[in-house]
DNA sequence: TTATAAAATGTAAGCGCTTACATTTTTTTG
DNA sequence: CAAAAAAATGTAAGCGCTTACATTTTATAA
């Protein structure tokens, strides 16, 4: 591995000040056009790359942004962490991704090493951390943003939706065609705020209908295809099955759509099923699915925006609302006739 | 923005030099118990987090690995990414990723980056990239990692798969059951060897068995449910339509199966289809897809054990190769007679 | 043309850490 | 118990950059 060239030796190259190789780097404007020509081409032979900690160290800024999210193997995290990064490659700054496995003390560790690593500011998914991540971060009074979660008191700066408001509504919905026997399969609660609010609000809603949602219509598992399958099985193996199925997000749904097919349970006839995200997968699913659309690619670009504009002490409001649709689409009818 | 503790804040505190506190942070049994329990409450009262940047400026090593895939929004790379990253994190690395979006220029942009934020080592995927970039790379001398393919030559350390092997294996088992009219809807090629490799090998699979793949049946797709729809629609609108599609991967095999269901294509009946990846999803289709197993999981860790062995100098062969098996499930059968 | 303001450039002091080397303390040995 | 060897600790010189400030060059005004 032999030496890398420093900013110095472009400097000696290029006849020029140290100074002057830098403030072509971070404000080429600056110096005279004769000069700068004189510096790329130190730059070019010398095939120089700059010192990413050297500057940091010197700058005190990385121009990197940190995000945590609960995991890659969600597709429609994917997607809104590909918009934050596209915005923020735009202004130069770049992503350092975790991950957290849902487990909000693996959380508080990955951001310390995001912290140690010196990330300018940092993305959280949901409202619901550990009293211990927002010490450190206010400790260095570090700039953040909570997505996927809209905290209406306003004190947490966030760029998302309300998961309870949208669940309520897929509720209001299938009461509304007709639906009494609800039953909901929801992701784990437990330290997830989304999960959390979109059983809550499914609750409430069907309460407002003076429906219940009762134990064993209620079943919580993790997103994955197989858990959606087995948490429809437990709820078709009922005395009274339900006659339409909400579902914490699409990954659930497409396990319980999958459920109702290999079981011959035709769906929307005999079974409502709905699901959370509109993944680009589920319009093409047969019937195509009944969702809620999350704008996770907009989520992404504004809470990019929202950070780099507080980085550059530009104004910008604490909190942005996005809308989370209601899709009609082929999984939801209203209920048969029981025989 | 108060100011953070430094490492020599942590020294007067502790009534130590900053050399013992940068010895307990770095090989702690280098320092006695008496000495680092005061080092420890010291770090504790002052809420120390050492700084990144000046560590790496110091030590000329950032614990940092990145990683280049094409996209996060593709469920295989996210497996592979994750399984690199928990490794990485059980030796104290932090990954960087990055993506490129299929392009091989920005790719090279994005290795910029990259080794600018000071990089130890690099995971690539594929074998195929831009001269420029191998250049930067061996101008610095550091450690990388080809994955998703294998370089059979030797010439390249990689630890993955042969992609031309394994799309052939399906294009023979295809033809060992009778199937003689065999589409392929692959994956955009240009730019991309792993698509490349799987077409070839269908091809060459194909011809060995005194078949040949008509320009008619290959279309080439970008990754993506709705364009696997469109080339099946499309392959199912010729006069006289395959008996079996080879996909390029899961994600167009998904596509295609869904666009038979909506026509009313009875599968495997009428059409048999193949996948690649065995995305988790798959083994739940109605009918479960026939597919290549990639061990994305496994190839993710190995790449991190290789980089980190690198890094170690401990010693490791340079490319380890993959087994991608054939898992026969629902989509394929031998062609019924025409009628 | 010369005095003056403005722009461009250079000088050099750190940024917070690691680490070679020197020094001190502890352990081992004869 | 002293001398030698080993272990622990301290000292201080950078790592490659940015930036406040000083200096020089160029543009503008009188």
């Amino acid at each position: 591995m032999k030496k890398a060239p420093t900013l110095e030796d472009v400097a000696r190259e290029a006849g020029v000040s140290t100074a002057s190789v830098s403030r072509y780097l971070n404000m080429p404007d600056l110096v005279r056009p004769l000069r700068r020509e004189k510096i790329e081409a130190a730059i070019a032979t010398l095939g120089y790359v700059p010192h990413g900690a050297a500057r940091a160290l010197a700058s005190q800024r990385t121009q990197t942004i940190g995000a945590v999210i609960p995991t890659l193997d969600n597709a429609i995290f994917a997607r809104g962490v590909q918009a934050f990064q596209r915005r923020l490659h735009a202004d130069r700054f770049t992503l350092l991704l975790a991950s957290s496995d849902y487990d909000l003390e693996d959380e508080v560790r990955q951001v310390d090493a995001l912290l140690t690593r010196g990330v300018d500011a940092l993305l959280l998914v949901g409202c619901m951390h550990s009293p211990k991540l927002y010490e450190r971060l206010d400790k260095k009074g570090l700039p953040y943003v909570h997505t996927w979660a809209f905290d209406r008191s306003g004190a947490k700066p966030c760029v998302g939706f309300d998961n309870r408001l949208a669940a309520s509504r897929v509720a209001t919905y299938l009461s509304d065609i007709g639906h009494s026997a609800v039953a909901m399969i929801a992701g784990i609660t437990e330290g997830n705020d989304r999960a959390t609010e979109r059983a809550v609000g499914v609750r409430a809603a069907l309460e407002a209908r003076g429906l219940t949602l009762l134990p064993e219509y209620y079943i919580e598992k993790p997103y994955d295809v197989a858990e959606g399958r087995s948490a429809m099985r437990q709820l078709l193996a009922q005395d009274v099955p339900p006659t339409a199925v909400i579902c914490g997000n699409d990954v659930l749904a497409l396990g319980a759509l999958l459920e109702c097919q290999a079981r011959g349970v035709s769906v929307p006839d005999q079974m409502s099923v709905t699901g959370f995200d509109d993944l680009p997968l589920t319009s093409h699913l047969q019937p195509s699915l009944t969702t809620l659309h999350v704008p996770a690619g907009e989520m992404g670009r504004r809470a990019a925006e929202y950070l780099l504009a507080r980085l550059g002490d530009v104004s910008m409001p604490d909190s942005t609302e996005l809308e989370v649709g209601l899709i009609v689409r082929g999984t939801t009818a209203p209920p048969k006739l029981q025989k």
